[in-house]
DNA sequence: GTCTATATTAAGATAGAC
DNA sequence: GTCTATCTTAATATAGAC
């Protein structure tokens, strides 16, 4: 039953890193084991120690990867001037970005209290500096007088939690596609910000 | 250090199930152990069968009472005919009774793959119904022309969403009370809606 | 109704052979 | 780099005394 080593061209590091990421998104980190990570893997339990350290790792690897990740496509996104078109394209950039990493999205949201202290302040800080992008768009608009919202701050945390709760009933094989999905959601959040009547982009 | 039997005049039944209410809420049902249970109620491992059949059934009483006392406070909240009315009621009743219910409601959306199928099955019910309760306030006010919206399902999820978000970051202490807090998502919703320049109530 | 004690299983992590 | 074996701790649940 066992393997020899080496009998695999497949590199392990990855395989542990993506295994546990599946099985955190599908059972959660405190329900899943590490014996369980080494099976799926196709190792022993022991030979997981060789890529972490210990279980804690591997969920904040995870997410700090995640979140790093986040941010620098967005950093790389091309930037706008006009407040609402960039509304559109965080919509479309977080929307995006989010199918395509649900598993990662999910362990984010879920995950956060099985980070250790440290762990936990590293993330929640990345956390809230991606919050900040939107926030920061929304005060931009308010500046130039083209949202009508009464707190910005409100704002900002119903669109993430109206964005986030896509990721809860997503399907690929659903009524809906991305694009339109898309489309749905950067209506609703003009709608939102009072902005529908306002100069749209050409 | 051990307790002798009736030292106490209160009742262990509730107790079991507000400790594990907390504890739930705060580590998550996979992180938490009968013995951790049993240590902060103040009685020996043993002691906590005598109130469940097992720790699943800790888990699944709390979600089922709460769905079923959400579903039932809805029902006897007064109904008025106008659908923005209606929304109005539902935005209030909602964000009242989920501040009031600040444990539960985070075991309710965090725990869910934690139940077995069958019991899932059940709260999957309950928790579809209380989404249609909202899904047919949207299709009433569509019907009657009074909302702007090009997709009720996804509107009534959207709002959903960003009515959960307050969960994560309500706090008695914080910037805002829960007035306030209601009036913004009061006003949010009928943006939201395109109803904002329909009749509104008196 | 609660206790003590225990059965059984499994967890995270490590040591040392190959 | 992986295996086997093991250490240590702790988990759910039950049995039987009081």
């Amino acid at each position: 039953m066992s393997r020899t080593s080496g009998s695999f061209s497949n590199k392990t590091a990855p395989r542990v890193a993506q295994t546990a990421l599946r099985l955190f998104a599908k059972y959660g980190y405190a329900a899943v084991s590490m014996r369980q990570i080494a099976r799926d893997v196709g190792v022993q339990v022991g030979a997981l120690y060789n890529y972490t350290p210990d279980k804690q790792a591997l969920l904040f690897n995870i997410l700090l990867q995640h979140m790093e990740s986040l941010l620098a496509a967005w950093a790389r996104y091309p930037k706008r001037t006009d407040p609402l078109d960039q509304i559109n394209d965080f919509i479309q950039f977080h929307l995006e970005f989010h199918f395509s990493k649900v598993d990662e999205v999910f362990v984010a949201y879920m995950e956060l209290r099985n980070l250790s202290p440290k762990n936990f302040m590293v993330i929640e800080k990345l956390r809230h500096d991606y919050e900040t992008v939107l926030h920061e768009i929304l005060n931009a608009g308010l500046l130039a007088g083209q949202f009508r919202i009464r707190d910005a701050k409100i704002v900002t945390l119903a669109i993430i939690g109206m964005l986030k709760e896509v990721g809860t009933w997503y399907r690929p094989d659903g009524r809906l596609g991305k694009p339109e999905i898309i489309s749905l959601y950067q209506d609703m959040a003009l709608d939102f910000l009072g902005a529908k009547y306002a100069i749209k982009k050409g």
